[in-house]
RNA sequence: GCCCAGGUGGCGGAACGGUAUACGCGCAACACUUAAAAUGUUGUGACCUAACGGUCUUGUGGGUUCGAAUCCCGCCCUGGGCACCA
């Protein structure tokens, strides 16, 4: 049998496709939209990855059904290229960004062609272009005007190797995301965006989106609500207070003593009252010193008494111990805890080793003679005086009336790091003027390009590179006139992915991010797929993005994303990451040149669930390659009339349904698998009918539409084949004229027989008993009852 | 430790509570061929049986049900996320 020949026709339907505009989208049309979105790539040295190619793949199946189901589609794709991965290629070769970016992008975008997607390449974005960065820059000025930009002196997690300030979110248990090495803390004036004030936004937005459950679970426990109240504690014979945060204020009778963060400011304050001020400095110094790993792996408790200072419960008006321990945190509620150990394992966990004591203040009713474990269910109180008998949510509100205490929230999530002093990325468009301070650069000086420079490599104390451009940092105020100093610092790469999806709506105006009718025809997002990667980070700072510019009335919708999706990683042979250390890395070109895009696009998406991991088989991609050779041959080899088999003419409804149904699920891996049953049928076929063979390759079109298209002209249609319709199929074809009666005894399948479809339970039962192998069994048993489920199966319980 | 997802042939994986192992890979035999490749046809969970047929089998132990891979409870393992957040 002939091979088919994929290299003549994947090009040559590229090339119509892109002549013709096929997959241009239409901004206003009478048709309805659809906004598929993709996260579009980081152009790495390495080329496309087989895990883009997942991804994309399936995303463009979805917008070509949609596309023949009629909509007027937007599926863009364009470059997330600011990052450090290029940066360090600069530094070390000392090519400039923009020329590796340049050749990078290149590189994807042939990549990209040659696998059919059906882009549209007008819309083409680059987060490096000074006129996409522009309005980056301009967003970063709303918020500064909205006072969500802030500078502040922050500890940052330093990374000594990249010389670089990164997001708590770039650090990766204690070490740098990057390069592995052991982070550190360090002071440094820094730009945050104020994430924190959309807290509660973030959280009720995901109430009315449609996200896998386990991506709002993820953005939930990345937001950590809790919700609780502070206490103000009297260190006894002073007038300091020791103010805490505690969720659990029912269990106040319990608190036997407290806890204060190292770095909490009452050591300092009362100094000269601790009597062990030497062993606490020490303490605090050690603390100090341990680096995250090391409080990571070695959880014991420490933790030294402050000696003569007493705080008193202020519900009962005892005298309590003061700790400090490095298990309380500093920058999470107050800084100080109440310890309850009885109802709190990391409490009873310290007291056990200090031998504090232990008062039980809720019950489950249980009497537990030795406590081996805190107790942190529900009950009712006791030891607890006035309030003994209440359950605990009344015992919250009774106790918090009582000590004073007020309501309060808090959250995990922190603000958002925005700074980072090196130098490809937006220059962030603030100077600083003695006089005036912080001063917005005006929009009308937009964009504040990065100057064309050298030596890319951040100074050693720390500063960007731009620190070192004299003649581009001065500059004059914009407010007063004075001399002034730009800022140096740019914006984190997560910046220009914050708002991408708006861009791509008018990609190439001049006068404003996106004309506010276009964003009101395509926006939200219809349907967004990326990976699990991206759900904590990208994810949520693009809503925050997105909730702040619907704030300011420049967007029309409060949520950017109506569905979002998540793909599984794709992994080299053997389950293990592809790397280039480990020589497993699959080049889409490779593929491409040994079977073509479409046997591509089909292995990744036959391949597995699509939420998934999956492991590249070279052996299992001759698949995907036999199934789409058999449909040239039956293509070749049969001739398209008005007969059809009944029998292939109903499997082709069927597959027409499933395959549909399967394309909305992404049960993409069972859409062709009946795709590949239904070629089966139709290679043995004795007559297929031309409609019915059209339907055929319509369903297969979304997923190789390279060969689909060929098969469809040489059946002499003029139009392309992705902008025809969808194929109905007929309920009434579906329907089996007979079905396999399976017939059981007390569960067991003892024979199955072909019978007329409807069969009811008197012949069925008659029919089963025929059955020797049935009536064998069955003999001198009583039957004691039936079970019929009708066009299934017939059960006899003996 | 907590939160998710998952555990099915030699392998990737299918299965509205109703014939477990679809589809694909691999393997075997046969056809075509001088031969190989390609392609086609057939077979392919394990055990017992000459055969008809039977027994067992979805990580593991229980339970619900006429019937459980599927629902419920306990346990074990793998992958991902969070991690002293009061």
């Amino acid at each position: 049998m002939k091979k088919y020949d994929f290299q003549k026709i994947d090009k040559k339907w590229q090339k119509e496709w892109g002549e013709k505009k096929l997959y241009k989208a239409e901004d206003f049309s009478t048709k309805k939209k659809w906004y598929s979105l993709v996260e579009f790539p980081y152009p790495s040295g390495q080329g496309l990855h087989v895990g883009h190619v997942r991804s994309y793949t399936a995303l463009d199946v979805l917008s070509r059904k949609r596309r023949m189901e009629g909509y007027n589609v937007l599926y863009p794709i364009g470059w997330d290229a600011f990052g450090l991965p290029t940066e360090n290629y600069a530094v070390k070769t000392g090519i400039h960004p923009v020329k590796v970016t340049k050749d990078n992008t290149d590189t994807f975008r042939r990549q990209l062609k040659a696998m059919g997607f059906s882009f549209d390449w007008e819309r083409e974005i680059n987060t490096t272009d000074p006129e996409y960065y522009k309005w980056t820059q301009w967003i970063f000025l709303q918020f500064f005007k909205h006072n969500l930009a802030y500078k502040t002196i922050t500890k940052i997690n330093w990374c000594p190797s990249c010389k670089i300030g990164l997001a708590n979110e770039e650090v990766v248990s204690g070490s740098c995301e990057r390069c592995g090495s052991g982070v550190e803390e360090k002071e440094k004036e820094q730009w945050m965006l104020k994430i924190t004030a959309y807290a509660d936004k973030l959280l009720e937005g995901l109430e009315s989106i449609d996200y896998l459950p386990e991506i709002k679970r993820q953005q939930e426990n990345w937001i950590g609500r809790s919700e609780g109240a502070e206490i103000d504690f009297r260190v006894s014979g002073t007038d300091s207070i020791l103010k805490v945060f505690t969720t659990r204020p029912d269990t106040l009778y319990g608190a036997t003593y407290m806890v204060v963060s190292p770095e909490h400011k009452i050591i300092s304050e009362l100094k000269n009252r601790i009597s062990n001020i030497e062993e606490i400095e020490s303490y605090i110094l050690k603390a100090k010193k341990k680096t995250e790993e090391e409080r990571i792996e070695n959880k014991e408790k420490t933790g030294v008494e402050i000696k003569g200072i007493k705080a008193i419960n202020p519900v009962n008006d005892t005298e309590i111990q003061i700790f400090v321990a490095d298990y309380v945190l500093s920058g999470y509620g107050t800084g100080a805890i109440m310890a309850v150990p009885a109802h709190d394992e990391r409490d009873f966990e310290f007291a056990k080793k200090f031998s504090l004591p232990v008062i039980v203040v809720i019950s489950d009713g249980k009497i537990r003679e030795q406590l081996t474990g805190a107790y942190i269910g529900t009950g009712t109180l006791i030891n607890s005086g006035p309030c003994d008998g209440m359950d605990i949510e009344k015992a919250k509100e009774e106790i918090i009336k009582r000590v004073h205490g007020v309501k309060k929230v808090q959250y995990h999530l922190r603000d958002w790091v925005f700074s980072r002093q090196r130098y490809w990325g937006e220059p962030i468009p603030v100077v600083k003027c003695e006089r005036c301070g912080y001063v917005a650069v005006p929009e009308k000086d937009l964009p504040i390009e990065l100057p064309n420079i050298k030596d890319f490599k951040p100074r050693d104390d720390g500063e960007s590179p731009l620190a070192s451009v004299e003649s581009w940092v001065h500059t004059t105020c914009p407010a007063c006139g004075g001399a002034a100093r730009r800022e140096t610092d740019v914006m984190p790469n997560w910046a220009g992915s914050s708002w991408y999806f708006l861009r791509y709506i008018d990609p190439k105006n001049k006068d404003i991010f996106a004309d506010p009718k276009k964003l009101q025809y395509w926006m939200q997002v219809d349907w967004y797929n990326g990976g699990m990667e991206h759900v904590t980070l990208h994810l949520l700072y693009s809503r925050f993005w997105n909730q702040f510019l619907f704030d300011i009335g420049v967007v029309p919708t409060l949520e950017p994303y109506t569905k979002r999706t998540a793909h599984g990683m794709v992994l080299g042979e053997g389950g293990v990451k592809m790397s280039k250390s480990r020589g497993n890395v699959i080049n889409p070109d490779d593929v491409i040149k040994a079977y073509g895009a479409d046997t591509l696009r089909l292995y990744e998406m036959f391949m597995g669930p699509f939420n998934q991991s999956i492991s590249w088989d070279s052996k299992s991609i001759e698949g995907t390659w036999r199934f789409l050779n058999r449909v040239w041959s039956i293509a070749h080899e049969k001739k398209f009339g008005s007969e059809c088999d009944k029998k292939v003419e109903q499997i082709i409804e069927k597959t027409v349904k499933k395959v549909g149904e399967d394309i909305e699920k992404m049960a993409f891996n069972t859409a062709i698998s009946t795709m590949m049953i239904c070629a089966n049928e139709c290679y043995s076929a004795e007559a297929i009918s031309r409609t019915a063979w059209e339907k055929y390759l319509k369903v297969l079109a979304p997923f190789a539409p390279h060969i689909t298209e060929e098969l469809w002209s040489e059946l002499g249609n003029e139009k392309s084949l992705h902008i025809s319709s969808w194929p109905e199929y007929d309920q009434k074809k579906i329907i089996d004229d007979t079905f396999t009666l399976v017939i059981q005894v007390n569960g067991k399948t003892r024979a199955t027989i072909e019978t007329n479809t409807g069969i009811s339970e008197k012949d069925a039962k008659e029919l089963a008993l025929k059955q020797e192998n049935v009536s064998r069994i069955i003999e001198g048993q009583e039957i004691k009852k039936v079970i019929f489920v009708s066009n299934r199966l017939i059960n006899f319980v003996i």
